[in-house]
DNA sequence: GTTTTTGTTGATTGACGAGTCAATTAACTT
DNA sequence: AAGTTAATTGACTCGTCAATCAACAAAAAC
């Protein structure tokens, strides 16, 4: 019974069911097939759309990382001024979304990805820079000539805190998280303004 | 030729054989048949000394863990007082045998093993809270009360910055990481003492 | 000098999975 | 109504690989 203009919802199943069977084993080891089921359909769908696996995944990570650029936006234009705005972004690195299972299986698999996989390091790199200058351009009117240290640092120290939380014993503290960057910001701050 | 008392050699070179492949690999995703091969014997052998793949692997990350451990150790021995035996710890981490690819390839590996491996996750568990460990212990003569929270954020700016740099685009600078987590010391004894 | 233990492998099994393809159905066009 | 295009799948190919096993070799023990 094929309808015309589905491509968009079978390609959005298809990248929602693949972030939920990498999360539920934890790895990339999820077949085609077992996606394709999950979103209701053949797995020669599934390769018909993305062509093979790793397109696939790599469009799943794309989406995650636009709805964390969207989150980080959205926190943005609530905030007035440079602080609020870098307590902005801290915020939206560890909101629950960024916490689901899900999620964080997809970063640590393309973490391993981004070594050898040219378009999945290319992802990293625009995240990187892009949280990078987002940070750089609050911090330069606060703390001046120490802003890209400062930014190296709260960066290194979100990535941190996240990885450390997310693969901690006991569930994240999501307040905990954010508790400890925005110290860390405070304590950037109050040396940069010196 | 079977000569005897060489069970500890072979397993030795499994581990790493292990280690070197999934370097070259940069995933899990090597057979058992090119470790063995690496280390010169068939892969029946390497099923007869370790029983699965898994285990194998583990073997490999013990390894690379106690080699870490011991670099640690090693230079606190040459520490004299709190605040150099932190700078010995941070610079520990940082060596180049913990950059080359092959290491932070398994590291990347193991993070993604320990959400769903319990040994993979006991072991990461006995790594974290040996870091945090060693930092307190030392941080508490330096700033007291803060030393739980200069501790967390510490251990997270070295993760943290281990990531970045093992992922960043360009070849990882050690010295520019040890300078940056350094100064985040600095500034966590700074504000202890005040 | 025969038995036992340890080391060793080639060959095999059994399962699984990515990607292809031919064929089918229905909608849109002219 | 005929032709084109999009959607869809079952079945199949081809390869791979973890794990097992039977058998063989050599050293150690008795």
């Amino acid at each position: 019974m094929p309808k015309v203009g589905v491509e968009p919802i079978r390609k959005a199943a298809l990248v929602n069911a693949t972030i939920a069977e990498v999360g539920r084993a934890g790895s990339l080891d999820v077949t085609v097939s077992q996606i394709a089921k999950r979103a209701g359909m053949s797995s020669a769908l599934a390769h018909h759309y993305f062509g093979d696996k790793e397109s696939l995944f790599l469009a799943a990570m794309r989406h995650i990382l636009t709805l964390y650029g969207a989150e980080v936006r959205g926190a943005l234009v609530m905030a007035h001024g440079s602080k609020e705005r870098l307590q902005a972004i801290i915020r939206a690195s560890f909101t629950a979304a960024n916490f689901r299972g899900e999620v964080v299986s997809a970063w640590l698999n393309f973490y391993v990805m981004a070594q050898t996989v040219p378009e999945a390091r290319r992802l990293l790199g625009i995240y990187q820079r892009r949280l990078r200058s987002n940070l750089l351009s609050d911090l330069r009117p606060l703390v001046g000539r120490n802003a890209l240290r400062a930014a190296d640092s709260l960066g290194a120290i979100i990535d941190g805190v996240y990885l450390r939380q997310a693969l901690g014993q006991s569930q994240p503290d999501r307040a905990a998280a954010v508790a400890l960057v925005l110290d860390a910001l405070d304590a950037e701050l109050a040396r940069g303004m010196a």
